[in-house]
DNA sequence: TAGATACAATGACGTACGAAAATCTCGACG
DNA sequence: CGTCGAGATTTTCGTACGTCATTGTATCTA
């Protein structure tokens, strides 16, 4: 088996269950702890593995309500605009993008009303040109990671 | 402390840091160690956290290209399209949604003619009427975990 | 020679258990 | 009608025990 192959098996057992204890890892990989406790720093120290997270179910949280942003803004405003979206707090993910629009930014709401009220609040910046928001009727897949490759 | 601050400032912490023990995690909020347990133990099984992951920077994997899918699809074939996206391996987010568009999907690749290739041979699909495709030029924040608020 | 492995020692960890404290329930009484 | 308090329930806590991750050393292999 070769190096690259244990480091990818590696983050899909993790992916699979970031719990997963050296042990058990060492016993499905067929490796020593020593082996998967060396390779699996090594993936933290090269930054691969950036740290661990809880996966927190918001929808449990009452964040009901998942709406996705495009806007058009001003070229030169742009770093503004994305500094502002990122600093409120309910923004998922805010992307500079080709394409019709210039930003696309994803945020959770607990209700529409709320969501209704923070977006108008935020294109009230008359640095936004154009905006259309579409709300999230089923989430099919979030953020998902999926795994790495493997060639046996 | 009421017990619902205690499990929002757990959840909190465990944000910052998803592998934070349950005696670091006692000592910083002055609550024993059995407590944490507990407290941790219940938001597991009530849902709130759905397990923990490893954050994998894709960047450094070399799915360097992201981009975000618009399709509109004939409302009977909604479910395939989506099931087909969700198998997709490289889609992180699959959403049906309200708006000018029926399904927005985000997606990771290794390079442009990659990322090509996989949308034309998605979007030959007869059933998906129109799509739009915006490559991300710059990730202000991806995949956030927000946290809770904690009324002290 | 560099990387992988096995083994042992040590300190940290998670969890189970019983005891103590806090909170809630609900009828009795002023 | 409002207040009190005994019993019951829930929550918290400290301890103890077995398991785990980590580290260092020595051995093996490609």
């Amino acid at each position: 088996m070769t190096y690259e192959n244990l480091d990818a098996k590696l983050v899909n057992a993790l992916l699979d269950n970031g719990d997963a204890s050296l042990r058990s890892l060492a016993e499905q990989l067929d490796v020593s702890v020593t082996t998967v406790s060396n390779h699996v720093s090594a993936l933290e120290d090269e930054g691969v593995i950036r740290g661990y997270t809880p996966k927190v179910d918001y929808d449990l949280l009452g964040y009901d309500v998942t709406a996705i942003l495009q806007l058009k803004v001003e070229g030169s405003a742009l770093p503004d605009i994305t500094d502002r979206l990122r600093t409120e707090k309910q923004m998922v993910s805010v992307y500079e993008v080709t394409g019709d629009y210039d930003v696309i930014a994803i945020g959770k709401f607990t209700d529409t009303d709320g969501m209704n009220e923070q977006i108008k609040r935020l294109l009230t910046d008359p640095e936004i040109n154009e905006s259309n928001t579409s709300v999230v009727l089923n989430s099919v897949c979030e953020n998902e990671q999926f795994s790495l490759e493997v060639d046996d």
